[in-house]
DNA sequence: TATCTTTGTTGATAAATATCAACATCTAAA
DNA sequence: TTTAGATGTTGATATTTATCAACAAAGATA
């Protein structure tokens, strides 16, 4: 978690589509005010319920944004990649963290101070535009999770986050394994044992191939299906 | 679902709590543009998936916020109560209603443009600030949701639809059965079996009384156990 | 190096939960 | 009025899913 400073906002083309809309005015402000820190796998960037204090920007690596239960058990929500911006709801709320966020490989990444933002989103109505119209995309695919999680049966919720993985996280049919068996099964709100079974399933069928340490998806159409039908 | 116009926004003390925030010029605009309409028990003013053009504001009479899954299985996000605004984030996403909305008893509800509202967001910043409060509470309370409905056995999750109810929507210890037992199932994510044979057992444990028409929650201090621990 | 924890896997078992069937109301529609 | 459908309830049964136990392999730690 060491601290340094070699990017400049100004000219930072990982930026958040957001940060375009900003003036070089706001921009020096911005980058006047950021943090960089670098995190290690497993390291945690942000704690459930503590002060919500800065937004986070994913300049390099992926990060598990995850929801810590009762008795160790984690939701995983969603993973973050970079050019990400990680803003919880407890911003407005109970300025707390709504949830944990924690770095799967080698990250890169930039805090940014909460006050900054509220700033930026009070005085320049794109970037306000911007932040609701992330907020909302945000929330959106809360709903459909909540849908997902209490109506489909498992095999459902693994195709789900099969495809959830294929299509917004690694634009491609075959990925490395960057989670374990249990991280996928948090995702999918399961016992890692349960994972394990229907990906062996899916590849007894010819879905998936999870042989090979990648996971690929052989059958494009089957699973979509399999995620519908729940 | 008769038309009718009665009340007038600039002294209706019924507003939305981010209305108070237009001056005399937008309170107009939003008169001059709302819709009035009435809705009898069962009638559904929004339906998922139809183009969002209006937001809704309820005027009178609680409403079911749902969603439809597959088989017509419906899951209840919320309940909305006189008073609160209905935005769905389809608004800035896919222009589409995420959820359905169905009017509980008998209530009156105000829709209002879409783009009034934006209108509104684009040129006063108290406003803004107020619809990116508001969205925050609502995610929140979505990731919530979230982590319960994966984590928490069947007797939890009643317990706190019950806690909710309770607290959100009656401001009271007892209160009318307003939903039947399977939109109760609905809530908990659930069989209607299921939700009954749970309210039984704390029927017979003394934590409620449902023997009444009504709800009556006897232990306040047992529910929010049995809701915490799962 | 030795030790401890995590991971991945499988089989067996137990717990949670849905489904089915039956029946009595009750309400809405033909 | 009659019929059909929703509601509320219960018991029995089937399905889904988690837990437990065991083990091998891989990392991490002392």
């Amino acid at each position: 978690m060491a601290k340094e400073n070699i990017c400049n906002c100004v000219d930072c083309n990982k930026g958040w589509a957001y940060f375009k809309m900003l003036n070089d005015k706001e921009l020096v402000l911005l980058e006047k005010s950021r943090y960089e820190a670098d995190f290690r796998p497993g390291e945690m960037i942000i704690k459930q319920s503590s002060p919500a204090s800065n937004a986070v920007f994913l300049r390099s690596g992926m990060a598990k944004i995850y929801m810590e239960g009762q008795g160790r058990k984690n939701l995983i929500i969603s993973i973050a990649k970079p050019g990400m911006m990680i803003v919880g709801p407890g911003i407005y709320t109970d300025s707390r963290y709504s949830f944990s966020v924690a770095s799967i490989n080698d990250s890169k990444v930039c805090f940014i101070s909460i006050e900054v933002i509220k700033e930026f989103f009070k005085n320049n109505k794109a970037f306000a535009e911007g932040v609701l119209k992330e907020m909302s995309i945000v929330s959106h695919f809360y709903l459909e999770r909540l849908l997902s999680m209490t109506q489909k049966k498992m095999p459902g919720r693994v195709a789900e986050v099969l495809l959830y993985l294929a299509k917004d996280v690694f634009n491609a049919d075959e990925f490395i394994p960057l989670l374990t068996r249990q991280e996928l099964a948090d995702m999918a709100g399961m016992a890692k044992e349960s994972i394990v079974r229907i990906l062996k399933d899916f590849s007894v069928e010819g879905i998936i191939c999870s042989e090979c340490p990648d996971i690929k998806i052989l059958d494009k159409d089957k699973l979509p299906m399999i995620s519908d039908n729940g």
